[in-house]
DNA sequence: CGGGCGATTGACTTTCGTCAACGCGTGTGG
DNA sequence: CCACACGCGTTGACGAAAGTCAATCGCCCG
């Protein structure tokens, strides 16, 4: 990795609750500054870890915005997720001790590296920091559940309605709009995380234009109407 | 919990490497008989857990085969998995302390419950303990992302194969044919989980057949060209 | 032996993918 | 500062894949 990096103060930081649990004893905050967490700067573009790299740490997205996924051994990439400010990138290489996919940066980011082998040693003392991890996990799996839902049983309309949704509120939960969103990632990426081909997620946006129901200016989109996004009908829509 | 269950010693259990890790001293094997756990027969057709119910145990199979799954509001239900002989489920109960989705035994089974809180004590104290709870919720978030890369880039047919390919693996590292299986689930469950309907697991049943690659009948599946189940055209098919 | 669930198969429809052409904007280099 | 080029996005025509609806079959269990 040549990125700028530096040694992180966590007891001082002020998104410490995004990275660890609140509930925290000031004489056990100190402990986090144990555990040599690196400030790291990704720019637009870079990798923060590719498939088969040496899994050292886990990574907590400070600003920025980025993907994960993998690829076959015919080329073809899946995307498996979009990460903001406060989640957590590299759990799946905790199994192997080798990361079982690629995270990329869409923008200029900056992330903590948190030294898994410290982090285990450190969950193990301070029971609170134990729940947290396990449940990082855990919700990674109920994320990964419903993303199996949306794979499997809705149509092109209804997963991309779901899609914007959940990172609209996702913004809205860290101060942006409800309704407006830029998206950071190409069409061809949604298409993937979502099943279906650039062309597909393009009519879609056309369509739902179309409706009155978005309004889209290259990456800007704006949710008019949230009901109707997901299939209610509302009243009698007038063609 | 209706269901006949005793007390299990774990220290002397035959099946102990794979619910926990098979590297601990002998001293502390002992520390497994303390967590209370309970062996739990579950008929076909019953629920080991429902959506919404409280969580209180990680569970693993001991003999048998279950399904899980999770339900839209629109009434859909989504399989999400099947699990066998020392495979774990309950995972995603961790984060919210509920289970997020529903668990069916497939098949007269049985399991283990292990109750978290203790589970979680004791992988303070034992590494090993802790790496392997670890590496199972690090292995299924990993499971999933291979979920998502089938469900979004292959086509029905491939999916198909993909699972048959998956079932017949872990079912041969468990001492079973490795081109021979028992299907325990019925065409919906396949297609629910593999994100098709259950025709067209049926006319890819019959297509495979007629190709000469599989021999299906009724659940029982014969995998008679495992290299042409996968795209492989070997030399030129004869049409 | 009979009933019912599960599986198969067919005909038709719909959705989405494929291929191709074109337009727009942004950023870069002359 | 402008022009151009390339990446990204849009749109259309067509085709392939899978869904829907429906009828029928057959196995298994009671």
């Amino acid at each position: 990795m040549t990125n700028a990096s530096t040694t992180a103060t966590c007891s001082q930081c002020t998104q410490r609750d995004v990275c660890f649990p609140v509930d925290l004893e000031p004489s056990q905050r100190v402990r986090l500054d144990q555990l040599s967490i690196r400030r790291i700067r990704i720019k637009r573009g870079e990798h923060l870890f590719r498939d088969g790299d040496a899994f050292k740490a886990l990574f907590t997205v400070r600003s920025g915005f980025f993907k994960t996924g993998l690829a076959t051994e015919t080329g073809h990439e899946q995307v498996t997720g979009f990460q903001m400010a406060g989640e957590m990138l590299g759990l799946d290489g905790i199994v192997t001790e080798r990361h079982m996919g690629s995270a990329v940066a869409l923008e200029d980011s900056e992330v903590c590296a948190i030294p898994y082998t410290r982090l285990a040693e450190l969950s193990r003392e301070l029971p609170a920091m134990q729940q947290h991890l396990h449940k990082a996990m855990s919700r990674e799996i109920v994320r990964e559940h419903q993303m199996m839902l949306l794979l499997g049983s809705m149509r092109a309309q209804e997963r991309l309605a779901t899609f914007l949704l959940n990172l609209v509120k996702r913004l809205h939960a860290r101060g942006f709009s409800e309704s407006e969103l830029v998206l950071r990632m190409t069409r061809a990426e949604i298409g993937s995380y979502l099943g279906m081909k650039l062309e597909t997620v393009s009519r879609l946006f056309s369509r739902l234009t179309q409706e009155g129901i978005l309004t889209v200016h290259q990456r800007h989109v704006c949710i008019a109407d949230a009901g109707r996004l997901l299939g209610h009908e509302s009243q009698a829509a007038i063609h």
